[in-house]
DNA sequence: TTTATATATGAACAATTGTTCATGTGTTAA
DNA sequence: TTAACACATGAACAATTGTTCATATATAAA
């Protein structure tokens, strides 16, 4: 018996050929890292906000701030995250900073999570 | 002038608009908290790695504790919570307790989220 | 240069989260 | 009924996270 075959649930033959199909299908642990830590940006719902507001314009820190009635020290903060992974772009207008969505699949992501909470 | 025109970058007009719009548009607070919750499951890469097996076959928990080098208790406790979220179904068979996807959204919103990481 | 405005950031705090351990529930076989 | 197995769950702990406060940086105007 090889070292694999682990008893489990009495069924080894099943739990062998799992354990193959997995080995080849699932990616590795630094992309799964870095999967699960950009769905983490996703999952706070002040980021969320700022996201919709992009959704519809090119906004300044102070703008958001004000829209969403929170400290604009909160809203610097969350947008670096943003800014970090990618999900938003700045550009700088005197004083001010502009932000806006910096790739497609945020709202493909949004959206279909909006459909899965909608649903029943 | 209304109270909702508080200065701010010196553009109360544009702030205005934008308020309107965003108004219109934003979902609602219940909605937005959801959505978030919803994230949150995919933002541990426990929770994707299960996510990732279930994409292959239907596995009960021992199964997957297997698979996952990981302790029966910490995969049921999250199980649990995917359960809890739709995001997976369970089917007793004996002694044994099976879990499969429930829901098509997983697999385009993890599809999504690898798209967006392996950019660049 | 000084002042004011817009934004960024480090430290600190409360709140949330994932795992482990111990134990409980449900099912099957003896 | 008893024992064994598969899974679920509450409590406790460490680790992570989001906000606030204070302050730093950057730009523009005086």
């Amino acid at each position: 018996m090889e070292k694999n075959n682990i008893e489990c649930c009495e069924k080894i033959e099943v739990h062998e050929e799992l354990l193959k199909i997995v080995q080849e299908k699932m990616p590795d642990e630094v992309k799964l890292y870095d999967l699960a830590e950009l769905f983490k940006i996703f999952g706070d719902s002040t980021r969320i906000r700022i996201l919709f507001v992009l959704f519809e314009a090119e906004v300044c820190v102070c703008d958001l701030a004000q829209t969403l009635n929170m400290k604009q020290s909160a809203i610097s903060h969350q947008l670096r995250i943003l800014k970090q992974n990618k999900l938003v772009k700045s550009r700088r207008e005197g004083k001010s900073v502009f932000y806006s969505l910096a790739d497609q699949h945020v709202r493909t992501i949004i959206g279909q999570g909006m459909e899965h909470i909608e649903e029943d």
